[in-house]
DNA sequence: ACTTGTGAAGATATTCACAGCG
DNA sequence: CGCTGTGAATATCTTCACAAGT
């Protein structure tokens, strides 16, 4: 390509790697409890173990985010509170909508963390014309009939979808349509967006699913070690009554 | 707190890596879909994109399980649903507690996605006497003191815990003692347990920072000419960056 | 001394590209 | 042919270990 733009991947950021910026927020969290309790540094071990990851890695992600430490002295915690705020962008405000206030959207809409820290909930759309106009943590639910009007208003540019699966999708593509260009996705769904669009997922089952892997494994390990006679093993697994259940065919194609 | 984990077993099959495992859960519920539209077969591309993700990454996540598909063919949908199943444990029955029945106890207590995945929630558990004896998601909440003898009798190993972060961690080793080797932990708090016990965690604020990121990097672009204050310099390695053409359009900024 | 910042090494993860088999 | 399975190449992430500052 000879003219337009640089080709520049949508998922790279400026030189920060992924998996740090993933982690900026734990730090973020830890620095401002220290912040509350008045402490004025912190070294990379203390503050790498008040967010639960190791010293090497925490000073190579603030590497990335330039020196901001002092040798021999630590990290000035207020300062590093206010580069990584600005790193993250929540020196600025963001209007998010809540689309789909079930028990989910309720339980987001009621949470602290939101509103502490640069987010603010701007509206809150069900498609359930009971709901609208019922109040839910301080907000009265407006209905999705507005939900293209809510966020140009508003200018929202961040949306969290709490909605039945079935409707996800379709909530997405409005959201996008209207100007939404991130989404925080709690519907157990793929969602489908144009390019330049970022969606992240979180998915209670996936997690679930993650834990019951290693749980298995852990079980497999003790009847090795306890060869299968001891009843040790036996101790520690599921038990009681079995439900229904039986969704598993157990098909066997040769 | 060095977990150890550098055990390598000798069996090559028995290592599948922790990225793939976290991909399981995806294909599994990409599959189930298919499966209830009676689709016999999937080729890798398909269901890729059903489950988001590219054919050769699951074609390699697939081989670390085996060789269940047919070269010229693809997988037989049911067959990879039980295989999946078996190799995340869900073909036994994990009884679950949550811990805190706010909000987001009572979602998570609500949430289908629960029960229908072998996963089956054997109690609620609050800390407030006034929750003890309310129905929520037709189970009865029942009182904290009692949290051990419930673990116990139900043979739980696997433990939510949604409530303030103030008390997460003392609930945290309150399950751990009792038996509880699996948290999924929903309080915005790091939780130290004891080596053999694993624990994820689901952080809705850090998700909505990781958006918030991303997203004001996409505004910093469109103005992005200016630009004076970055503390980077962006030092590109081999660049080759050859065209990967075909899957990346541009898009319009709205 | 003490602790940061960082090249280099090592470990994981992803993608490529094609041999091999139905 | 088409599609899987996989070694090899690449990219990303983590850890080591120590030089460089204060």
């Amino acid at each position: 390509m000879a003219t337009g733009r640089t080709h520049r991947p949508a998922t790279r950021s400026r030189g920060i790697p992924e998996a740090t910026v993933a982690r900026l927020p734990l730090y973020l969290r830890a620095l401002t409890a220290l912040s509350e309790r008045s402490v004025p540094t912190v070294s990379s071990e203390e503050l790498a173990a008040a967010a639960g990851v190791n010293s090497a890695k925490l000073r190579k992600d603030f590497s990335y985010l330039g020196s901001y430490g002092t040798r021999g002295v630590g990290y000035d915690v207020e300062y590093l509170v206010y580069q990584i705020s600005r790193e993250l962008g929540l020196t600025q405000d963001w209007p998010v909508v809540i689309v789909g206030i079930g028990n989910l959207g309720a339980a987001l809409a009621n949470y602290g963390g939101f509103a502490s820290r640069g987010f603010r909930v701007a509206a809150l759309i069900d498609a359930d014309p009971e709901m609208a106009g019922k109040q839910v943590a301080g907000i009265t639910v407006q209905h999705s009939d507005d939900m293209e009007r809510i966020i140009e208003e508003n200018g929202v540019s961040i949306g969290v979808i709490t909605t039945p699966p079935g409707v996800a999708q379709q909530v997405c593509e409005r959201l996008v349509a209207a100007g939404v260009t991130s989404i925080l996705n709690f519907a157990p769904t793929v969602l489908s967006v144009p390019d330049g669009v970022d969606v992240r997922k979180v998915d209670l089952s996936i997690e679930l699913q993650i834990l019951a892997f290693h749980e298995q494994r852990k079980a497999g390990e003790e009847a090795a070690l306890t060869d299968g006679s001891s009843p040790v093993a036996a101790t520690r697994k599921q038990s009681a009554d079995k439900g229904p259940d039986g969704d598993v065919p157990a098909v066997m194609p040769a």
